[in-house]
DNA sequence: AAAAAAG
């Protein structure tokens, strides 16, 4: 299972700056050295906060510091404020401390390649939460790590990323200081946090010993494969082996007492499997020493696989000799589950998005009223599609199987290129359209919301959702994690993105309203579904030119 | 009724 295939096929040339994830990277074109160090990075106005390392005050009272330091950068002024608050619990210390960058507003040209694709998707807040005694200082360079040679070899050649992104660069010391304290991270959609546990399992674990070390659990397969993907490219030097821990497809199906046990460094799988293995006794617990949770609040909501995540946690933490570090990633946690998770992980490191930062304004968003499903269904068609098609890739999310299978039907039908995806398929063929849509051999993709989360594809430009997404025991509230993840598919790394909801009852109405008052944010209405002038529009508002101009619009091709 | 899983 522990095979080589890097999954990832080079598709394109796009200048990016910072570290990203797996797909994202750049035709490799190894005369090209790292560039760390250089101008590129010097010019760069991220991560600043190097130099932040903090001291602990220890006051009697709860006591709240804010400073601004502001910083002429030269060409443009550039400033950051940054204000640290203290609060004291009755006897332990927590210390948080937000960090927000404020930057001018012209500097992009020299860092996107004027291809206008790149924006800013470190302009954010991170709220850190350090516990006990130790003082993390963010990572300007991947040097600042202590990484293996290999590993950084791995992070230059094979993922060509330059420096860390933020998210990168402010929970990699945390994550690998001893001692090694459980860490809830939270951090936008394609802002790098598979990097930032898969460096963590790399470099936790001992190559010259042959058995688990690290897991890391996913909510789905596809998930598990891509991540899989990523460790085995980033870790390509290091010589460490994986084990992908998904179900086999039922056409080879060998009983597991019938196979050899684990011996791969790292496992990377779905629950039900990883559970199976482990209750064989086929996959040996006892020296795994750091334990990743990928989509943590899935992973650890009531309605998602919180028994299996804690089962597989206790058996872990009663069987390993050494402790284990537990991390938890997400880009969403609502007040719920980060409770319960802050309860799992009780006395780790703790990094959150400012609830207010958390919609992506980056996605442009739309919504869209239709009379019927016929209308929704002729959207796609007239008015979406070609544009979709042409500007990069698309993904419909439909809230059912059945729905997703009926609309590939019927835009097939119709001569309509497409492929769908959904779980009741195949694992061998839903392998095979996943490739084809990595490849980018195809351009639209229908879906449920098992590629909601975590499907990194730098090619999407364009989300729809054909349903809109609704908690599904009550469904006239929606979704609103699943609808941050569905729109998040779009706009990787900072790239344009736009998204469209098709609505078509009084319910969606209100489910729509729901959405915009939560994020508290203003979704832009297409006023008539038939007006071709309507949908130019928008997706002129959303910064794409229009049909004509399309081929310098240098996102397709 | 998404997702994971079953032998």
């Amino acid at each position: 299972m522990a095979d080589d295939s890097s999954s990832s096929a080079p598709t394109k040339t796009e200048k990016k700056s910072w570290a990203d994830e797996e797909s994202d990277e750049e035709v490799p074109s190894p005369a090209d050295p790292p560039l760390v160090g250089s101008k590129d990075v010097e010019q760069s106005e991220l991560n600043k906060i190097e130099s932040l390392s903090i001291s602990e005050d220890k006051c009697k009272d709860d006591k709240i510091e804010s400073l601004s330091i502001s910083e002429d950068k030269g060409k443009d002024d550039k400033i950051e404020s940054l204000s640290i608050s203290e609060d004291k619990g009755k006897d332990d210390k927590i210390e948080s401390l937000s960090i927000s960058e404020d930057k001018g507003k012209n500097e992009d040209e020299d860092r996107d390649g004027g291809d206008g694709l790149l924006e800013n998707p470190e302009d954010t807040d991170i709220k850190a939460v350090t516990t006990g005694e130790s003082v993390y200082s963010s990572a300007l360079r991947f040097e600042d790590l202590n990484l293996s040679k290999d590993l950084l070899k791995g992070i230059y050649t094979e993922m060509r990323f330059h420096r860390p992104s933020k998210i990168q660069a402010i929970s990699l010391p945390m994550i690998l200081t001893p001692p090694y304290k459980d860490l809830v991270a939270q951090a936008h959609n394609g802002s790098g946090k598979t990097t930032c546990f898969v460096l963590g399992m790399l470099s936790r674990v001992d190559p010259n010993k042959k058995l688990p070390q690290a897991m890391c659990i996913c909510p789905t397969r596809e998930l598990a494969q891509q991540n899989q993907a990523v460790l085995l490219k980033m870790g390509r030097f290091t010589g460490i082996t994986s084990f992908l821990a998904i179900p086999a497809d039922s056409a080879n199906y060998v009983p597991i007492s019938k196979l050899p046990p684990v011996t791969d460094q790292v496992v990377i799988g779905t629950p039900g499997t990883i559970k199976k293995w482990t209750s064989a006794r086929k996959l040996s617990t006892r020296e795994i020493k750091i334990l990743v949770f990928d989509e943590a609040d899935h992973m650890l909501a009531e309605d998602g696989f919180r028994d299996d995540s804690l089962r597989i946690m206790k058996e872990i933490q009663s069987s390993s000799t050494a402790g284990c570090q537990v991390l938890l990633f997400s880009a969403t946690f609502n007040d719920a589950v980060k409770a319960f998770a802050l309860r799992v992980v009780k006395n780790g490191n703790q990094l959150f998005v400012k609830k207010e930062e958390l919609t992506l304004d980056k996605v442009k968003q739309y919504k869209v009223y239709c009379p019927d499903e016929l209308a929704k269904i002729e959207v796609i068609k007239d008015k979406i599609f070609e544009f979709g098609q042409k500007v990069g890739q698309t993904i419909i999310f439909a809230h059912t199987r059945n729905t997703a299978k009926m609309l590939h039907q019927t835009l097939s039908k119709d001569g309509y290129e497409c492929t769908a995806v959904q779980g009741a398929l195949s694992q061998e063929y839903r392998d095979k359209i996943i490739k084809e849509f990595k490849d980018g051999l195809t351009k639209v993709l229908i879906t449920t919301d098992l590629l909601a989360r975590g499907f990194d594809q730098a090619q999407v430009n364009l989300v729809i959702n054909f349903d809109l997404p609704v908690k599904y025991d009550f469904p006239s509230e929606p979704d609103y994690e699943v609808y941050l993840h569905r729109i998040g598919r779009t706009g990787r790394f900072g790239r344009k993105g736009a998204a469209f909801n098709l609505m078509f009852s009084d319910r969606d109405r209100m489910i729509m309203e729901k959405i915009e008052r939560h994020f508290n944010h203003t979704i832009p209405e297409v006023g008539d579904w038939q007006s071709e002038e309507d949908f130019e529009k928008a997706l002129k508002d959303a910064g794409w030119r229009m049909m004509k101009s399309m081929g310098e619009l240098g996102c397709g091709e």
